[in-house]
RNA sequence: GUGGAUGUAGUUCAAUGGCAGAGCUCCGGAUUGUGGUUCCGGCUGUUGUGGGUUCGAGUCCCAUCAUCCACCCCA
């Protein structure tokens, strides 16, 4: 019997590993900077808070949920997300009651019962953020900033920023009815997927990838037209912010967000060259989540994005993030005294935060110089007969070639200076 | 959940239905004392898995699993 890697996985190996360290420090250490602490949940929950908080018409609830049952027969999901339960927690913690403002941020590993796909895993995963207690424009733009300047700041160049006003449940209503009246005398000219979504999600019918249903879109009503009065205000005053904070942006009426919770400003970060799932991260406000989950009503606004895809991205734009594996000294002994002379140079050397590699089992001098130029290690140290009558190690740089004779009870003193 | 493509050595790929191969990697050698280049030699396979057709299947058929691409959806 083989094992396999469950389907829609894959492990970290230690190639790739270091990259996940760098940016996770990254995400940390800008998210510090902004004023934002970390915060992480359990990665299961009740389900009911994916179905009370996502909406029990999504997708996501509806078929890409890991459920199960614990053996007291209650039931959990692994988490889809992870605004709920940041959400859960705020309100656990009586945070709704006792704070003015709360910025939180976490990574970690969702969950989504998903056909995988490039850029798109079963189990995957996300950096977010979430700011609570304020509901002022600045931190729709702060939020948003936080979200650009990291993406920016790796070096990426292929991405662009688009923005959004969903509404409120208020001018959500007038809109829904301004397009279904839009879209009903098309709809026998409409794609299967598009009948569907007239009925369950009208908002969908804007970004459908059908050329024909793309020719209706273009006239149909714009949500932004149907804003009222307070959240047209909004919506300018986020971009005014944006502005200030010198941040570029596009208003594309056509996003939306796929969760329920979202009102008022939503944003996406696009990848060109992703190939289909090429939004980078996504986020926006939910003004209501809170008072909806049972805490008091306070306004909030967070994203959240994969890592998965900004791996790719950034390697689709050759950033590589390499900080190396290869050791500092590579280690040679022939024959067994030098062998015996090597050891507590070793040990000593790597104690004191030396990368040092050593390989038994290469015998012959040749055999052991060709593992040291594999591993690029910047310096060779050999020990042989000659140097252990004289009491010395070679010290080789192996990039010039030049080597030295160094006093053994030296070489360990004199390679944490040149290192 | 729907549609399409693909699964052969560690890896990248070959192989009219007729003996499973090559490059790279890896290991060893060219006087166990100086690496990268070169030369010589060597290891590595239930051809994803299970059935079927056939004298004979890596090749054709069915099922299954996985990967990739697109839809759907989303990070």
């Amino acid at each position: 019997m083989n094992y396999s890697i469950p389907r829609g996985t894959y492990d970290i190996l230690p190639s790739q590993s270091h990259k996940w360290q760098y940016l996770i420090r990254r995400f940390q250490d800008l998210a510090a900077a902004y004023g934002y602490h970390e915060i992480s949940t359990p990665i299961f929950e009740q389900s009911a808070l994916f179905e009370r908080s996502s909406g029990s018409s999504s997708d996501v609830v509806q078929k890409e949920m890991y459920r199960f049952l614990d053996r007291k027969g209650r039931e959990f999901a692994l988490r889809p997300e992870g605004t709920a339960p940041v959400v859960r927690s705020f309100i656990e913690n009586s945070w709704d009651k006792t704070q003015g403002r709360t910025k939180l941020f976490y990574t970690g590993p969702m969950f989504r019962y998903d056909r995988p796909q490039a850029g798109r895993y079963r189990q995957f995963w996300q950096y977010g953020l979430e700011f609570f207690g304020s509901s002022h424009p600045f931190y729709d733009a702060e939020v948003i900033a936080f979200l650009w300047n990291f993406l920016s700041s790796l070096g990426l160049k292929k991405i662009h920023l688009e923005i959004n006003s969903v509404g409120c449940p208020n001018c959500l209503k007038e809109y829904e009815t301004a397009l279904k009246a839009y879209y009903h005398p098309h709809l026998d000219e409409l794609c299967g997927d598009c009948q569907n979504r007239f009925e369950v999600n009208p908002k969908r019918l804007l970004d459908c990838k059908v050329p024909s249903c793309g020719v209706i879109a273009q006239n149909a009503p714009s949500q932004l037209d149907y804003l009222d009065e307070d959240c047209r205000k909004h919506f300018e005053q986020v971009q005014h912010y944006l502005n200030l904070a010198n941040i570029e942006f596009k208003v594309n009426p056509r996003i939306v967000r796929g969760l329920d919770y979202y009102s008022h400003t939503a944003f996406e970060v696009i990848f060109e060259g992703l190939g289909a799932q090429n939004t980078l991260a996504g986020g926006g406000r939910y003004n209501y989540l809170v008072q909806q989950m049972g805490g008091r009503a306070t306004p909030a606004i967070g994203f959240a994005g994969g890592f998965e895809r900004l791996l790719l991205a950034l390697e689709e734009e050759g950033l590589a993030l390499d900080t190396d594996l290869v050791p500092d000294v590579y280690a040679i002994a022939m024959g067994e005294s030098a062998q015996k002379a090597l050891m507590p140079i070793i040990f000593y050397l790597r104690n004191q935060g030396v990368k040092v590699d050593y390989d038994p089992e290469k015998t012959s001098f040749k055999a052991q110089m060709k593992a040291a130029n594999s591993s690029h290690a910047r310096y060779c140290l050999i020990i042989g007969e000659d140097e252990l009558s004289s009491n010395s190690v070679i010290l080789k740089n192996m990039e010039t070639g030049e080597q030295q004779n160094v006093a053994m009870d030296k070489v360990s003193t004199h390679l944490l200076q040149i290192l």
